[in-house]
DNA sequence: TGTTAGCACTCGATTATTGTGAGTGCTAAT
DNA sequence: ATTAGCACTCACAATAATCGAGTGCTAACA
């Protein structure tokens, strides 16, 4: 779809002025608006070749127009230019994280606070996995009786827990000799890999012990898939104040959707591309409840290695040029911290 | 304050309808609703004397009356009985419980479900906490450099994690011998009393370890105060159909509540003479943002210890009957839950 | 041929007007 | 002490009147 200059030039206007006031934009205004010296007559005869174009509409015959899903998506492929942000905003987003580096947790939550501030919409943060594939260490601790916590570490250095109840109770030693059996298997090769053959291989085991083994691989194995992730999110109430939100209705499908914290997350990693900054407008989202909503995420990288989400959720109205400069920023950010966190 | 027994009645008529309908009660669909005898005249008289009383307002002239603050009270403590909940949902509870338990966090959250789809309220449901005092067992755990976890075992075979970095490197061989000192000071004594001197009297430690658990002592201490206990809300959404929650006003306060972990959790573990069922209506709550609702929590125990609580949030104009019943049985459900669980 | 001034028209939003009805308090009769 | 009767109140709904920012169309103009 190729638009002249002109018609460019006012699509443009009437998308930035109806992001900023939500009210629909008309012809006399726009011309007042921004001075391209050209009458309002003229005006409507562009925004009528506009709406039969497809980008915009009128919410009742005789009012302004809005920019429709398709004009925000063309403004954001062929009008807008992602801006580095501001000197000073990055000096101060730089030293907010230089005060929250100190643990994983915290950093994450920082960032969606961060987000949220600084975009007036709602963050999600997304906190690095622990999968099969960068399992290091497994250390198990007798909690009491049969029940015993597994805590899988990292090659990051992230650690997950995991409580499993088993068939015979373990004390502190027996629990300190199975971690050291599984440990040594994850010398040479990887968890998954960790067939009930496998495990009959391995030598210096009691039948008890191997039977213990037995039934903890299928645990682990089983809980390092799941895709339980952390989900962070801030700036719920952000939104309450856009007037697109004043409809309570509106708010429960938000609330739902940051609750499906398995959706978000599945949403959030989805490729698109390889894309840095990806937007999807309305009803570009999969999700029901995010069909009222524009969501604009990235992602947080270790050696190439994906290892997080993060992003913002806000009207389809949104402020597209500031979020993607913002999340920009952040994620250079986040890259940095995250590996003076985990690798140092 | 005594009231005679016919403006006892006809306060409880008013209370029960006004929380069914949520409309201003009158004089004439009073008498015909409930046929007590009276003529509308009489309830007229009674009603202007509980107004003088302070039990009933009117919203505006010439309407219907509406309970007071006060008037909720007087029925929580004077009117309202307790019943027992119906076998059937007994029975249903039950079943659903001996699903979701083998895990302390499941039963959390299933508690929380099952609460708020219960009552039609917004759920709360507070996990147990980790403590100076019931800590039984530190295994520390090598997570990448300088950096260690710290896994807590309490008597009840709850664990909690807590991640430091410390000044040197180390090692899995490292880790075991710190955690061995830890738990060998363990057996004598408690966390809270393992002060400097005490750790130096300790024996058989290289400077280099003796310098490590003096770093490492202040953490845990430190991490084990801090009072993070895990919160579980759930119908978040569901107040939303009540017509005083149309105001998206009130939407942000709950949601603000709900977020406030800390507040919340101090609020729900706060005694009440010695309650099972603890209400507070409206203004009653510290907290500024729950002066528009009521809460009604509990608490669930092992071996007379207070393990955590749990409780409902709603409007003022609650469903305290049937609040109290669901609250009463969950509570013993979840006793007897939790000591299979931590226990066994 | 593209641009613009002029004009009649549209229609949502705002304000004013008017009923309607469920409620009240007061008084007098039972 | 209770109640029927009655005049009065006032939020709420429905209807009408007005306003104004916007439109499309036509004709004149560069």
């Amino acid at each position: 779809m190729e638009l002249n200059a002109r018609k460019k030039k006012i699509l443009e206007v009437i998308i930035r002025d109806y992001i900023n006031t939500a009210e629909p934009v008309g012809s006399r205004t726009l011309s007042k608006r921004c001075n391209l010296g050209i009458s309002p007559a003229t005006i409507r005869n562009e925004m009528a070749d506009l709406e039969e174009l497809g980008f915009l509409v009128q919410p009742h015959t005789s009012s302004g127009r809005i920019p429709t899903q398709q004009a925000y998506r063309y403004y954001v492929d062929e009008i807008m230019e992602i801006q580095k942000l501001e000197k000073m905003i990055r000096t101060d987003i730089h030293r907010g994280f230089l005060d929250h580096n100190t643990e994983l947790g915290p950093t994450m939550s920082h960032t969606a606070q961060v987000l949220s501030q600084l975009t007036n919409y709602t963050a999600v943060v997304l906190a690095p996995r622990v999968t099969n594939f960068n399992c290091k260490h497994v250390q198990i601790v007798s909690l009491i009786k049969n029940r015993v916590l597994m805590v899988v570490v990292t090659q990051e250095g992230m650690a997950k827990n995991i409580e499993v109840t088993l068939s015979q109770e373990v004390d502190a030693i027996l629990a300190l000799k199975l971690s050291n059996v599984i440990n040594g298997f994850l010398k040479n090769t990887i968890l998954s890999d960790m067939s009930s053959e496998l495990i009959d291989q391995i030598q210096e085991m009691s039948p008890a012990e191997s039977k213990l083994i037995h039934e903890i691989i299928p645990h682990l194995k089983k809980a390092l898939m799941e895709d339980d992730s952390e989900v962070h999110s801030t700036g719920l109430t952000n939104l309450f104040n856009y007037p697109e939100f004043s409809d309570v209705n509106k708010i429960k499908q938000l609330i739902n959707i940051v609750q499906e914290k398995q959706v978000l997350s599945e949403m959030m990693t989805s490729k698109d591309g390889n894309r840095v900054i990806r937007i999807k407008i309305g009803s570009e989202n999969d999700n029901e409840n995010l069909k009222d909503f524009s969501i604009i995420t990235s992602t947080y990288e270790l050696d190439g290695e994906m290892m997080g989400a993060f992003g913002v959720i806000g009207p389809t109205r949104m402020n597209y040029d500031n979020v993607s400069s913002v999340l920009n920023y952040i994620r250079n950010e986040l890259n940095l911290h995250i590996s003076n966190l985990l690798m140092k």
